[in-house]
DNA sequence: TTGAAAGCGTTACCAC
DNA sequence: GTGGTAACGCTTTCAA
């Protein structure tokens, strides 16, 4: 790998100079940049990243954290992030935390030690102190905080629409299910359901489930019909494990949506694809994973931002685990 | 962030018996080791990644080129490498290279300027020329070469084992689909149900896909059955697409598996979520992950590896996009 | 058993 | 316009 000490020599000038040229910054004349250009090209000098970053104390390097990639909405805001990113020139190291408060802060741990430039979290911790001092710029996704700009979806929405969506297609015995109670975004999905419900006068059952994972998923689906097994109604956290429910309805030889409606929440890329496929409540993760990054770079460029809070909207999409609507609406 | 030289201070020592004791190398008084550890406790210091790694030319991080970590095979693939190469304290840059040959060059420059200690790609391009000159360890993954060691699996015996079972649960018209020309992985497949379609004497028709893609997933469901309307048993190129194909058929009023069996390929986390459960040949992508990441380390220590090009094994899972086997097997 | 100092590749200050 | 050089935080030789 060539340096820049032997750029400097091809082109019989000091590194300085070179420097200069690289990075676009002070006086330096035509000839000699050109020189240099040309032994930078017959080199293939490429200049590097970590003698840059241990100088400046700042890499071209962001740390994004997520939950698990597995679920299938992550893919989606990861990707945002990325492309957003890239589009930058910043590069990404990705942390699965897995909701173990040990491994996230590890993972912060590493962006600091390799001089991360920013920090995007879209991890579950109520406890975000170590986020603190960390003298950095952090934006949270898919969560809030007072402390840290953030980009979440309106899930209080969210749950409302779900709610107000399902009993005016016709459910008498809905049920929520109360996502992961430390997963704020589940929460919000919920509180505005209970919220709909409510202001609707009309009853409801509540089902605790406490993850969001595959195999998880299907234990609730049993779970579900096993305790309440007259329900012609499901709002479930989100897209997965509504899923399970719809596979477990299947088996139960239930019809949907006659006998149940189902409402996700994500509109992951599969939802379309189930059978039927699944009225869900939209969020738009790529966004999302966008804005969140546009925040950040805001943040580090020190350009002026408008709105440290941002909420992006959800939507209803009609598929067909719901009715049609009645007239009346 | 407090440095060596602040521990060094502190503890009443030089920097470079810190470092001593840091790298557990060389002699250093049991006493002076618990003075500096001390220290290091006191000033919550850690040792800053960068400046190490300029010094040493070796970072803790290791690249991960991935195509498009929104085909729900990826998410898997990439845990499996990311907990494997956590245990050994290393850490992902993953790049998402869309099948472009330059963002996969871009990201392989990244790596190389962030001292990366080695690549696992994923990525699909024939041309696999700008790995060779990097003077880096590098691990192909769901992809080979004699170039470089690998991970795959087993895609061509997957592909005769779905055309074995489709045809002897029945099917007389299989439309087998042959994916994306570039795809090794894709092409594997077709060439084994090819195979074994002409070893058991059985006509089959050909259909061309050229991406993955969800979107493009409907595109390619749609067509088959305006070009296919009479077949009756579909082998995918993925489950991504069998999923499109078995929403497709539930449009068109099919009846699953009696009017068409479906076999897919992954065996994605949805796939037994779609309905019917979708009957499909397993890859075991997590193990997958995990077996890179161990070869990358291997080959990064300079152990010895037995085997530079591991195949994994893959197995029919049977659900219910296939009838039951005929007794005669 | 310990310390001084060179060096990793770059940037930025200060002279010239 | 340009060059010399200190500095970034660490590791590793070499000498003591």
């Amino acid at each position: 790998m060539a340096t820049i000490k032997n750029v400097a020599k091809k082109a019989g000038v000091s590194v300085a100079t070179v420097s200069r040229v690289l990075n676009n910054k002070g006086y330096v004349h035509e000839d000699t940049r050109k020189l240099i250009n040309e032994a930078i090209e017959e080199l293939n000098y490429k200049p590097n990243e970590v003698a840059r970053s241990l100088y400046k104390k700042k890499s071209r390097l962001i740390g994004l954290i997520l939950p698990d990639i597995r679920n299938p909405f992550f893919p989606e805001l990861s990707r945002g992030v990325e492309d957003e990113m890239q589009k930058h020139g910043f590069r990404l190291i990705i942390g699965n935390a897995d909701e173990k408060l040990e491994k996230e802060s590890d993972y912060i741990h590493t962006f600091k030690q390799n001089n991360v430039i920013g920090i995007i979290s879209a991890t579950n911790h109520r406890d975000l102190s170590h986020y603190d001092d960390l003298s950095l710029p952090v934006v949270l996704l898919d969560r809030t905080s007072d402390k840290h700009p953030s980009v979440s979806a309106n899930g209080f929405d969210g749950g409302r629409q779900a709610a107000r969506e399902i009993v005016r297609r016709g459910s008498k015995r809905v049920t929520l299910l109360k996502g992961p109670a430390e997963l704020q975004a589940a929460q919000n999905r919920f509180k505005g359901a209970v919220e709909e419900m409510c202001t609707l006068n009309v009853n409801f059952n509540v089902m605790v489930t406490t993850s969001f994972a595959f195999d998880d998923a299907e234990k609730w689906a049993k779970k579900l019909f096993e305790e309440y097994p007259d329900t012609d109604g499901v709002i479930a956290s989100n897209d997965v494990v509504a899923a399970a429910i719809l596979h477990e309805a299947h088996r139960l030889g239930k019809s949907i949506p006659n006998d149940l409606q189902i409402i996700g929440f994500d509109d992951i890329p599969l939802s379309k694809l189930l059978f039927p496929p699944l009225s869900t409540i939209r969020q738009p993760a790529y966004e999302m994973g966008r804005e969140a990054a546009d925040l950040l770079i805001k943040l580090i460029t020190n350009e002026k931002v408008q709105e440290k809070y941002i909420q992006m909207p959800v939507e209803f999409m009609e598929r067909q685990t719901t009715r049609k609507a009645e007239e009346n609406g």
